[in-house]
DNA sequence: CTGAAAGCGCTTACAG
DNA sequence: CTGAAAGCGCTTACAG
C-alpha cells in the first residue's frame, strides 16, 4: 500500500478518441442525415438497398448512438428512477432493495437504459426529489415502492407527467400499472403452520399501519388468526430492529399471558425478538416460536434457525422494471401478479409448550 | 385493495406546462441568449446592470437550467456512477452499499447531480458496464469500491476518461484520489482487545484475499496476533455467511485445538458463526468468543450482543462523492484519510475459558 | 422512398 | 461588456 505523492493524482487521462456521429454515417453511406436515422431506429420507408448501405457504413465506423442527442431531440432521458425514502438504519438492515435493484439491473443492461437512484429521508425531501428528477426529465419513470396508505405520491408523479408502475396495488385510483406479490398468503401459511403445531396465543410484531405492505401482513394475520378462532394480538412498529425487540419484551412481559408464537412483520425484527426471548431465558421454540418475513440470507444462518415467508424479489425487480419500460414505450401494459410469497419452516417454529 | 379496469390503467398524465428556456429569458431581459448564459453561469463579463435584469428576468419566468441541452453541448453528465459487483446474496446481506449510497446522496441532493447505479455479477460484465457508462457519457465520474489486487478497474477508467475516486488506496499506481477508512486500527483495537482478555489461541475468518479491504484486514489480524506472540490462524472465504458458517465449523472441528475465539471480517459471517458455535454445544462468550466487523445494526440486537468495529459508511459516501465532484470540477484534491474505525466491545466477548 | 432543413436548449469561440 | 452565429448529435415534420 504505498502512498503516492500528491502530484500523482493530477495526471489527466487520455481524451477518447472523437466518436463517429450519424453525419459521417450519412457521408459514408452517401444519403442524408435523417435517412441515416430512419435507418438505425428501424422505421419503415427505407429502401432495403439503402438500409443495407446505412447499416454497414455504421458498423464499419462503430458508430452508437449518443444517448445525450437522442435526449434533447426526443425528450426523453433512457433512464427509470428509484427514489428510496427510507430512515437510514431501517434500509441497510433490510436486504430489500439491493436484491430488488440487482432485479431492475438484469432487466435494464442490454436496454441502453439506466437506473438513477436517490435515497432520501421520508418527508418533503421525497417530493422534491421526484419534481427535479421530472423537471430535468432525469427519468422517463419511476419505480414506486413502499406503497403508502393514501399515497400522496401517485398524484404527484401523475402531474408531473412521469410513468411509473407500483409495487402492489396502492389503495387509491391509480394511473399506473401495477406489480405485485401476495404476500398475505405467505402471512395466511404462517398462521396455519402455527395453528396445525397446536398455538392458540399467536402475536404479531407489525410494521407501521402507514404502509401499506405492512398494513396488509397484519389484515392478513388478523384474519387468519380469527379464521382458527384465535384473538390476534398486534404490536405496532416502524420495521426496525430495536422497535421490534421492544415489541417483543412487550409481548413476553407479562408470564400469565404470553404468546406461545409470535408472527414479526420482517426478518431483522425477528432476529432482535429471538434475541430478547433468548435473554428472557426462553428456548426457542421450545417455549415459544418465532417467525420472520422476507426469508433474510441470514434467516438459515442463525441459531436456531428461522422459520420465514419468502418473496423473489429479484423477480420482482425484473419485471417491474420490464412493464416500466413498456409503459414508456406506450406498449399496452396490465397489472402484473407474480407467484405468491411462500412460507419456508426451519427450527423457530415447533409445537406449542401448551401443546398435548 | 380495488382492482382496478385495464383501461384506467392507460389515462395518460397531463402533459406538463412548456418550461421557459434561456431564449425567452433572453427576450425578456432584452438581451442575447448568450449573455444570459454568462450571467446564469457566474462567469466573467457581464455588467452588474444586465446579471440584474437577466436574473430577475429567469426568476420571473421559473426558469431552470435544461440538464440535457447542457449535456449536449458542454460533454458533461451531470451525473456519478457506482456499479456494484458482487454476488447477489452477499450484498444483501452487507447493509455497506445502501448506507454509503444514502451518505453519497446527502452530498449530491442540492448540487443537481444524480447516482447512476449498476449492479453487475463480477467479471466482464463489470467492464462493459464501465466501458458503456463513459461511451454513453451517462456519468462524468465513478466511485471504485471493493477494490481488488491489481484491480484492472484503474487504468481501464482512466483509459476511458472517466473521472473516479477509489475507496482506500490501491495496490497498483493509480491516477485518481483516494478516500480511506483505516479498518486495520479496528482490526488491531480487537485483538488487542482479545489479548487482554487473555486469549492466547485467536483465529480469523478473512475475506476472498483478492479483496484489498479483505487481505488488508487480514494482514492486520496476523500482525496485531503476531505483536502479542500469538501465532495466527486464518480461514479464507468470499464474506458470506455460508462460508463464514463453514470457515466457523472447521475452526471447531478439533476440540483438541479449538481458538477461544474468532476474529470474523464482516457481521454476517460473525452472526453465521455464533450460531455454529451455540449449535455445537458452546457458550458464547463463555467457551467462544466473537468479533465483528462494520457494526451492522443487528449487531447490537443479537443475544449475545456482538462485538464488533464500527466506520462511518455514510460519511464515508459523502466525503467520496464531495472528492469526486471536486476531481470533475478539475479543483486540487488530494487523498483523504477519515477517522479510523473504532472497536465496539460487547456481549460476546469475555475472558479466556484457560485464564485464571 | 429520399433530401434539405428546422429544431431540441444550451455553450462557446469570434467579432466588435 | 455585448451580439450574432455556429455547434453539440440527434429526431422529425415537410416537400418532393
Amino acid at each position: 500500500m504505498a502512498e503516492r505523492d500528491a502530484d500523482t493524482q493530477r495526471r489527466s487521462n487520455e481524451p477518447p478518441a472523437a466518436r463517429p456521429t450519424i453525419a459521417d454515417v450519412a457521408r459514408l453511406a452517401g444519403v442524408s442525415k435523417g435517412l441515416v436515422s430512419f435507418a438505425l431506429n428501424d422505421r419503415p420507408g427505407v429502401s432495403a438497398d439503402s438500409r443495407e448501405r446505412i447499416l454497414s457504413a455504421a458498423a464499419e465506423l462503430g458508430w452508437s448512438p449518443s444517448v445525450r442527442a437522442r435526449s434533447l431531440s426526443s425528450n426523453r432521458a433512457f433512464a427509470i428512477g428509484l427514489v428510496i425514502a427510507r430512515e437510514p438504519g431501517i434500509v441497510a438492515a433490510d436486504p430489500f432493495f439491493p436484491t430488488f435493484m440487482a432485479g431492475v439491473e438484469t432487466e435494464l443492461s442490454g436496454s441502453g437504459q439506466t437506473l438513477v437512484l436517490a435515497t432520501v429521508t421520508p418527508g418533503r425531501q421525497e417530493a422534491d426529489t421526484y419534481r427535479s428528477l421530472a423537471l430535468d426529465k432525469r427519468v422517463d419513470g419511476v419505480i414506486l415502492t413502499d406503497l403508502r396508505t393514501g399515497d400522496e405520491r401517485i398524484a404527484l408523479i401523475d402531474e408531473l407527467g412521469l410513468a411509473a408502475v407500483t409495487l402492489g396495488r396502492p389503495d387509491t385510483d391509480s394511473p399506473f400499472p401495477a406489480v405485485s406479490i401476495d404476500d398475505e398468503a405467505g402471512v395466511t401459511a404462517t398462521v396455519d403452520h402455527l395453528a396445525q403445531l397446536g398455538h392458540r396465543s399467536i402475536a404479531h410484531v407489525a410494521g407501521p399501519s402507514s404502509m401499506l405492505h405492512a398494513a396488509r401482513r397484519r389484515r392478513a394475520f388478523e384474519r387468519a388468526a380469527g379464521a382458527h378462532g384465535i384473538a390476534p394480538r398486534v404490536v405496532e412498529t416502524d420495521f426496525s430492529a430495536t422497535e421490534g425487540a421492544a415489541a417483543t419484551r412487550h409481548l413476553l412481559g407479562d408470564p400469565d399471558d404470553r404468546p406461545t408464537a409470535i408472527v414479526y412483520s420482517n426478518d431483522p425484527m425477528a432476529l432482535a425478538g429471538l434475541a430478547v426471548a433468548q435473554r428472557a431465558g426462553l428456548i426457542v421454540p421450545r417455549d415459544l416460536s418465532i417467525t420472520g418475513f422476507d426469508n433474510t440470507d441470514l434467516a438459515e444462518h442463525v441459531y436456531p434457525s428461522l422459520t420465514s415467508v419468502a418473496t423473489d424479489v429479484a423477480a420482482w425487480g425484473a419485471i417491474a422494471a420490464r412493464v416500466l419500460l413498456a409503459t414508456i414505450a406506450s406498449e399496452p401494459v396490465d397489472n402484473t401478479d407474480l407467484p405468491p410469497a411462500r412460507l419456508v419452516a426451519r427450527e423457530s417454529t415447533s409445537h406449542s409448550p401448551h401443546h398435548p
